[in-house]
DNA sequence: GGGACGAAGGGAAACGTTTACTGTGCGATC
DNA sequence: GATCGCACAGTAAACGTTTCCCTTCGTCCC
């Protein structure tokens, strides 16, 4: 024994007796992660020393501080977070659960959940659901397992009952199990509910767009929503309904489309619609995707955009400004969305209360649209 | 007592003689995530018989079963994952580390891991550095904290010196914690450590690139390189000046320029040399969103694409195809790239050696090019 | 000189699982 | 009819930490 010699009691026995699977010693080092206990036998200290030591809530003596801190060195130590998690507190991670994670908008919601997570010391768990309520289900139950501090849906939903059943049971299980649930530019499935809701302005953005087009002397505007029964196609049609209310424009239903948020949906509806002779001299797409397809669909028909049809667009994705013409678009601050997101579940005061938050939307003029009066 | 009265033995015990924290026993259901101990008891079973019931690996009665399975219900038990990891084995995370993950090539990188690691029943911890090496240390460590499968380092880098050493670094460290570190898109460090390369072909694709406007007539091509030192940047580079001297074209100096993968430095890059007055019928764009800037500079010089000049980008982004006129580029594999990473990080079989695979990049042809000699 | 106190450190319980051991009955086998 | 084996269930050790509680020792104050 390497015993300093000044007490009788055992030093720290260097392993514990129960068997030890590893039976030439050599290989310790090699393939298991050290533990507390290598360390503190090697610096010749308890084990509460060293986690004292490495938590430096307890005062420790300079002189052992030293040998504590060479065995971590040596053995190149880190923490188990099991373990650490088993006994002390251990700040959950944060889990993001969306569709898919390359679209622009989705990664920069992603993007502001990851920072703000990680300015609060908190890790970020990224799940793609690829829109299978099942894998969804699933991954809540995972995350439950996993003590995640909070889980983000992420993306707008068809809110039936089954969504808000799912929810309801989401928001319940979450909450008991000291988590929460936030829904993150989808609706809340009831009032009353342990759940966070962080959503934007599809209406109002929808209203400023067509207002935009409106007010620019524009009467006919081809709209090519998003599906309907999607929450977020439904308010932005809405807010477009708004838009051609408040100005006293007939709202024509031949020019109000419905469609999926891909770029092929919104070349084959401004292609059609074009074929079919429908008058418009002005394009609010429901997304700036759509509006991708529309613009070709355009060109291919030698319509000079904004000469002879102007194009709104939604989302204000990055590559809205490279455009030919650059495109005049509603501005959603995504990242800015999951950054909140985060904030009010992991910041939540005792409040059990729901909690809900509508941020703003907002135009950004540029080329695409043209003044009809000039 | 409910008990089924058929035995004498003790039924196992609610709760364990240690003190609990709660008094009151009806708040235990509220805050408390309910453990194994808590379905054993309403199940009248040991925790054995549970985590039997659970895992599936033992015989147990059909009306045990029963019994355990409703008590699980009714508490909304989930495993702690934890615990579980505590003990016996559970499938470490992969993580994904990346500068940023808006951009579109790394969040289609993400995707592939996100959904490889999926298929194979691990979650993805997803963490952004903003490009600071302590970021990445701290990262790391971290990782090898979370007993990480795999820890994928994602994106181009300047192989210095410091460079080399930190990624020697975390191999060893990573290696010795049972876990693997994996180089997406940047060059190994060393030969023989414990490390995983992936990467993809920036020379060959750049070759094709060049090659293509060679082949179609273009004798000085202004080509808009990403940072000197920058691993992709440089080898792109090579790719180029191979291409110019295999068909015998000189290599004009003041074409060849350097900048960051930018929109606004390639357009910074594009203009200057317009305005310098500098002759060329084609650009060479080592990134798509250079290209991007390059197309803007030359539509505000007046000049067409591809009438005037010929554009060629490289990646291959979602938007390429829906830029006027739709971007001629190279293909990057990114998903592959990713699901690749992760694959071979986890299916690695007991090699103890490096391992590397170059992935290959693929010239697409759209309009943004013109042949000359027509 | 004696007690109080603070600094420093150790022992061991507790966190929630899994699983190796140990029993039990009970039907089948010789 | 004793025995073997199998289905089924419980006990307890082990996983790696943190922290409560206890001990020791030196100082300071009256």
């Amino acid at each position: 024994m390497t015993d300093n010699g000044n007490s009788e009691r055992p030093i720290p026995r260097t392993g514990r007796p129960g068997k030890r699977k590893r039976t030439d010693a050599q290989q310790d080092l090699r393939d298991r992660p050290s533990t507390i206990r290598d360390v503190a036998s090697k610096a010749g200290v308890s084990v509460a020393t060293v986690s004292r030591t490495l938590a430096g809530n307890y005062p420790v003596s300079d002189e052992t501080r030293a040998r504590v801190m060479a065995a971590v060195e040596s053995l190149h130590y880190v923490v188990n977070v099991h373990a650490k998690a088993l006994s002390g507190r251990v700040a959950g991670p944060v889990a993001l659960v969306m569709k898919d994670i390359t679209g622009p908008s989705l990664a920069h919601v992603a993007a502001g959940v990851e920072q703000e997570a990680a300015d609060r010391g908190r890790l970020s768990l990224v799940c793609a659901t690829h829109d299978d309520p099942a894998r969804e289900d699933d991954l809540v139950q995972l995350m439950r397992e996993q003590h995640a501090a909070a889980v983000l849906l992420v993306g707008s939903v068809v809110p039936d009952e089954a969504y808000d059943r799912r929810m309801i049971g989401y928001a319940e299980a979450l909450n008991a199990a000291g988590s929460r649930l936030v829904l993150v530019g989808r609706p809340a499935p009831a009032p009353d509910l342990p759940v966070t809701v962080v959503d934007y302005d599809n209406r109002g953005g929808a209203f400023q767009a067509t207002s935009h087009l409106l007010a620019s002397g524009h009467r006919r505007v081809l709209f090519l929503g998003g599906e309907t029964g999607l929450s977020s196609g439904d308010e932005r049609r809405a807010g477009h309904r708004d838009a051609l209310r408040a100005h006293g424009v007939d709202h024509a239903e031949e020019l109000d489309t419905a469609g999926t948020y891909t770029r092929a949906s919104g070349y084959v509806r401004t292609r059609d619609a074009l074929r079919a002779g429908l008058e418009f001299t002005a394009v609010f797409a429901a997304s700036d995707v759509v509006a991708l397809g529309a613009l070709a669909a355009l060109r291919e028909a030698g319509l000079d955009v904004p000469g002879d049809v102007s194009v709104v667009g939604f989302d204000d994705v990055p590559f809205a400004t490279d455009l030919t013409p650059s495109l005049t678009t509603v501005r959603v601050p995504y990242e800015e969305l999951g950054r909140t997101a985060v904030r009010m579940a992991l910041s939540r005061t005792q409040a059990p209360a729901d909690d809900h938050v509508v941020l703003g939307t907002q135009l950004v003029i540029r080329r695409s649209v043209r003044r009809l009066d000039w």
